[in-house]
RNA sequence: GGUCUCGUGGCCGAGGGGCUAGGCAGAGGUCUGCAAAACCUCCUACAGCGGUUCGAAUCCGCUCGAGACCUCCA
């Protein structure tokens, strides 16, 4: 395959041309979920766009190493923090376990990614099983002069980085610039700079996660568990880092100045960040209340939507936009989305079941170059999309008989929708259809039928009751007459 | 306040100096026992004001508006 692909780079905020390390192997980070509360919508855009970009580059051919983490360390502190007096009267046993949570929504957001039809990373690392590598990362940042300890947390030392190197690159600050807005928190006393940042925290006694380390016993830094992660998995340096654009600080740029104090460079190549969802033209975020979740979304459980939405509608939606634009929910657009995505996936079986004609009227053998191009200029998803619409037309015509397609153009079409619509964008070919949705379906029928037979009983239209009965037996369901009606159940023995 | 992004037709969304995606909704038509589907046609937009240019939705400036990050957040 000849194929360039561009991505956008927010470091350099350009396309550049994407050539890994060391092809055909290519390795993909991106920042996972902190398992302390059930995805939402917002969750599923990052989780969506990478799975798109872990397919896409395996279709391209390369070796992809996809890690996705689970930060189940630090970030339970604030639920600890509120529940602490309630949780301190408990017998051990009976408190909830900071592990049990972590289980828990974990558990859950494999479930739902497995619905979105998101494929597992290859490595699923989790910041608790790694407090080894972070605290060895630490060392190193603190060996290379550039973090200091302080009552037993360790600090990375910004001002000091920023003389060799500019913190800030990333998201376009300068470290001047951020004093302004940054306010008191917890530690800031032990700071010497408001941008200093934890690498190391001292636990307080309260504190239920903990592990020794030659600082004392404490939790890892925020940041550092994907610069360690990453490190052990990728290497000190590979090629793309993912994640949502609000990581970009100061997550990502921690990482970057992490990397560098401990490792002397830069470890990724290509930074890529999804933009977010937004409802009412507002942010969906935890901190705003103003998120719906993935599960409600299935359920239709939450006032502000209609009624439930697939799974891969949901995944639709998300491909339909640029991953690097915002994306604005609402039942409108998913209802749009829904349609659009049925009437591709209708297209898609329309042409498993059309007969190809003697010849073809028109040419489509660029429709895979077309979805192509798209896809390989930064991931272009809706352009591709388009493409596939414009073919739906065409197939839709054929059945129609008002235009024709050869043996070969049908051939060539069915695998373009395989590859593009199913491999690569993994919309499955089929609705998820949720077997309590199939078994209303069934009783929905069922009465239907057998209101039918008892009209033509009334009629003593005993062949046709008859003939109804016996087909239905057929089929593995036993018509039972009683007084009150006909009812029936499924049998075994057919 | 600092840094940055964006404003596209009823809605969602691509594109990004001349060739003016796509989906959904709406209107008309074809087809059809009815309905649905499908197909055809129509609705042709780029916040406002200036500037650059032969030509701007696309570049530049200003104004207005929205949003993100600066604090946990995908």
């Amino acid at each position: 395959m000849s194929q360039s692909l561009y991505i956008y780079n927010t470091l350099s905020r350009k396309k550049e041309l994407f050539e890994p390390l060391s092809p055909p192997f290519t390795g993909l980070y991106v920042c996972g979920p902190t398992v302390y509360g059930d995805a939402h919508l917002g969750h599923a855009r990052p989780a969506v766009t990478f799975d798109l970009v872990y397919r896409y580059l395996k279709h391209l051919g390369y070796k992809v190493r996809y890690v996705r983490n689970i930060t189940d360390v630090g970030h339970l502190e604030s639920d600890a923090d509120e529940g602490e007096d309630k949780i301190a009267k408990k017998a051990r046993i009976e408190q909830l376990e900071p592990m049990e949570v972590v289980q828990y929504y974990s558990d859950r957001y494999h479930e739902d990614m497995d619905k979105l039809n998101v494929l597992k990373p290859s490595i699923e690392p989790r910041a608790s099983g790694h407090i080894i590598e972070q605290i060895e990362m630490a060392r190193a940042i603190f060996d290379a002069g550039l973090a200091y300890e302080v009552n037993g947390s360790v600090y990375f030392d910004v001002k000091k980085y920023n003389e060799s190197h500019h913190y800030g690159k990333l998201s376009g600050r300068a470290i001047e610039d951020m004093q302004a807005g940054s306010r008191e928190l917890d530690g800031q006393g032990e700071k010497r700079h408001p941008a200093d940042f934890a690498l190391w925290k001292k636990a307080s006694p309260q504190h239920i996660m903990r592990w020794p380390s030659p600082w004392g016993e404490g939790f890892p830094g925020w940041h550092l568990e994907c610069s360690a992660m990453s490190a052990k998995y990728l290497g000190e340096r590979f090629d793309i880092h993912g994640g949502g654009m609000d990581l970009l600080f100061p997550h990502h740029e921690c990482e970057i100045a992490q990397s560098n104090a401990a490792y002397g460079q830069d470890a990724v190549r290509y930074w890529m960040h999804n933009n977010m969802i937004t409802i009412n033209g507002q942010k969906m975020g935890k901190s705003l209340g103003n998120f719906i979740t993935l599960r409600e979304f299935f359920s239709g459980s939450h006032t502000a939507l209609d009624r439930a939405y697939d799974p891969m509608t949901i995944r639709f939606f998300i491909l339909q936009a640029h991953y690097r634009s915002t994306l604005d929910f609402s039942n409108e657009a998913l209802d749009a989305a829904e349609k659009g995505l049925k009437r591709l996936l209708q297209a898609y079986e329309t042409l498993k079941h059309l007969s190809p004609a003697g010849s073809s009227d028109t040419d489509h053998s660029d429709l895979a170059g077309k979805c192509h191009t798209a896809l390989l200029d930064d991931f272009n998803s809706p352009v591709a999309i388009a493409h596939l619409f414009d073919a739906v037309r065409v197939i839709n015509a054929a059945k129609d008989g008002k235009t024709k397609l050869n043996k070969e153009d049908l051939h060539n079409l069915q695998q373009v929708f395989h590859t593009f619509l199913v491999d690569i964008f993994g919309l499955s070919d089929t609705f998820a259809t949720q077997e309590d949705q199939a078994q209303q379906i069934i009783e929905g029928l069922m009465d239907l039928i057998l209101d039918l037979r008892e009209q033509a009983r009334r009629n003593k239209d005993w062949e046709t009751s008859d003939k109804l009965r016996d087909r239905l037996r057929q089929v593995n369901i036993q018509v039972k007459d009683g007084k009150e009606g006909a009812s029936w159940e499924y049998t075994s023995d057919a």
